[in-house]
RNA sequence: GGUCCCAUCGUCUAGUGGCCUAGGACGCUGGCCUCUCACGCCGGAAACACGGGUUCGAACCCCGUUGGGACCA
């Protein structure tokens, strides 16, 4: 089995193009084929370098990886030519040289009597000669059905009737995107065609062209879509369509590939799968044939998924990746075992690594905000007594542990007759300035001693200052 | 407009003629756990687009309708 994927460079590597590339990779692991990538980038105008480097990052980023390539259809620009000239001599394409104005007059002729605009053949016997501008065209066969097994849909027919004479050279001698993919697969030997859906009416144009190369023809297999939230294709203005955007945003490209395996293929009531299970389960069979609408919020709870239950360890560099600079590092900063205690203490309540990147946050930095809403609902003057008798009884705990922790909360709550939670709450905010966190103990023991005094005091006071509730005087 | 594709809970899906009183997951929701928020656990609401066939029997096969989408310009 030979596969590829062949993405076009006019921009970053999308979830659509991710899936495609991840279903190649798949097959191809799994029956032990080969995986090419290919650029097509015969379309000068919209192709770009920057493209390229991005979709190279893309793949590398979810970890798939090719076995040929990456070929560029710009470097092959004398193959299309030959093969172009070949199909020229064997009567398969002919010289064409209808100006351009000619065959848009036609085409609004054709639009008005309501017809498909289609070339009319015209030049199909003329013997054009080549010292005039001209175009090479196919010579589509005439009244035949084009039918092909498509492994997703089964049997699908076309009329070549609807097909006109398409152009395979272009005017100023480059292929054109249809001529360009079946030479290269014929090259490269391509067995599966896996694609997106949109190349269904690309498959009938492109057959006769296998047959008039004499080459095998490939099997098909065509994707369905994956749609924004109004079932359109998926773009742009549906949000962050790019691969790389959702790294930044914390997520990891284990969550994502489980996500997109899962949008068109299934195995039984299995959601979560390692990249082992991935290869070996994987095959078209299970591949549905109906669209499929992006959905963020589950792909977030994969990536909770993920987040907490990989490694405190394999989660430091990333974590340290998704943290802004630390103008002022605690000390415990600089040591590496502490940063894998944080990731591990904090994981669980984290759906992205930027969520995890927040929660650290205060226990890296001096610097930490409080959360004004936090500041406003429990630092409060009610509070101040709690923050103050815990600040005192904490100050002259010589065993900064676990139980020693324990019993300080413990002695308090029964003499200021509180509850757990009533005392937890407003320390909670002192230490972390947010209301939500790790147990209040974990909280105090990752701060360490002398950071939870120290805010213990800063929340005190802030709790003894008439709250400034937003009130301008302007 | 032409060609083609698609159709199970809001969403992703299981289902390949009897196992379906339609299963799982996300989300939503009730409860438990609980020092906050999560996690976890237990429960709930929620779908076979419609109409015809075929068949003893249809979510599953066929036809049509409707709806959606893609491609070509």
């Amino acid at each position: 089995m030979r596969v590829r994927f062949a993405p076009s460079p006019t921009g970053h590597l999308h979830l659509g193009g991710a899936r495609t590339a991840l279903f190649n990779f798949l097959l191809a692991r799994h029956y032990g084929g080969t995986l090419v990538l290919r650029i097509e980038d015969t379309d000068r105008e919209r192709s770009t370098q920057d493209s390229i480097a991005a979709i190279l990052e893309g793949l590398g980023w979810l970890d798939l990886s090719w076995d040929e390539g990456p070929f560029y259809q710009t470097g092959r620009f004398d193959r299309y030519r030959e093969l172009a000239m070949e199909l020229l001599e064997k009567g398969h394409a002919y010289r064409c040289d209808c100006p351009p104005d000619l065959l848009e007059s036609k085409r609004a002729e054709a639009m008005k009597q309501g017809l498909p605009p289609r070339y009319d053949g015209r030049c199909r016997d003329r013997s054009v000669s080549p010292d005039r501008p001209h175009v090479l065209r196919f010579r589509t066969p005439e009244k035949e059905s084009i039918v092909f097994d498509d492994l997703i849909r089964g049997p699908l027919s076309f009329d070549s009737s609807v097909l006109d004479d398409l152009i395979i050279i272009r005017s100023d001698g480059g292929p054109t995107y249809n001529f360009a993919v079946v030479v290269d697969d014929v090259d490269m030997k391509i067995s599966h065609v896996i694609r997106g859906d949109d190349h269904i009416n690309n498959t009938p144009r492109q057959i006769p062209i296998f047959r008039a190369l004499g080459a095998p023809l490939p099997d098909f297999a065509h994707l369905p879509m994956i749609y924004g939230p109004d079932r359109t294709r998926l773009s742009k203005r549906h949000g962050a369509t790019s691969v790389m955007a959702y790294r930044d945003m914390g997520f990891l490209p284990q969550a994502l590939v489980n996500y997109l395996v899962r949008l068109g293929w299934s195995h039984k009531d299995q959601e979560i799968f390692t990249r082992e299970e991935l290869v070996h389960f994987f095959d078209l069979d299970h591949v549905g044939s109906s669209p499929s609408v992006f959905n963020p919020e589950k792909l977030l709870w994969l990536n909770a998924h993920y987040i907490k239950n990989t490694p405190g360890a394999d989660l430091v560099p990333l974590l340290k990746e998704a943290l802004p600079p630390l103008p002022d590092p605690l000390s415990q900063s600089s040591d590496p075992g502490y940063w894998t205690r944080l990731a591990d203490e904090l994981k669980g309540r984290s759906k992205t690594l930027n969520d995890l990147a927040q929660l650290a946050h205060p226990f890296l930095d001096r610097s930490r905000t409080i959360d004004p809403e936090a500041r406003k609902k429990v630092l409060t003057l009610a509070n101040s007594t709690v923050l103050e008798q815990l600040s005192l009884a904490l100050r002259a705990l010589e065993d900064w542990s676990g139980e020693g922790l324990r019993n300080v909360f413990a002695q308090m709550g029964e003499s200021l007759h509180m509850k757990l939670g009533e005392l937890a709450q407003p320390v909670r905010v002192a230490i972390t300035g947010k209301t939500v966190s790790p147990g209040i103990f974990e909280v105090l023991l990752l701060a360490g001693r002398e950071i939870s005094l120290a805010r213990l005091e800063e929340a005190l006071r802030l709790s003894r200052e008439p709250v400034n509730n937003g009130n301008t005087h302007d």
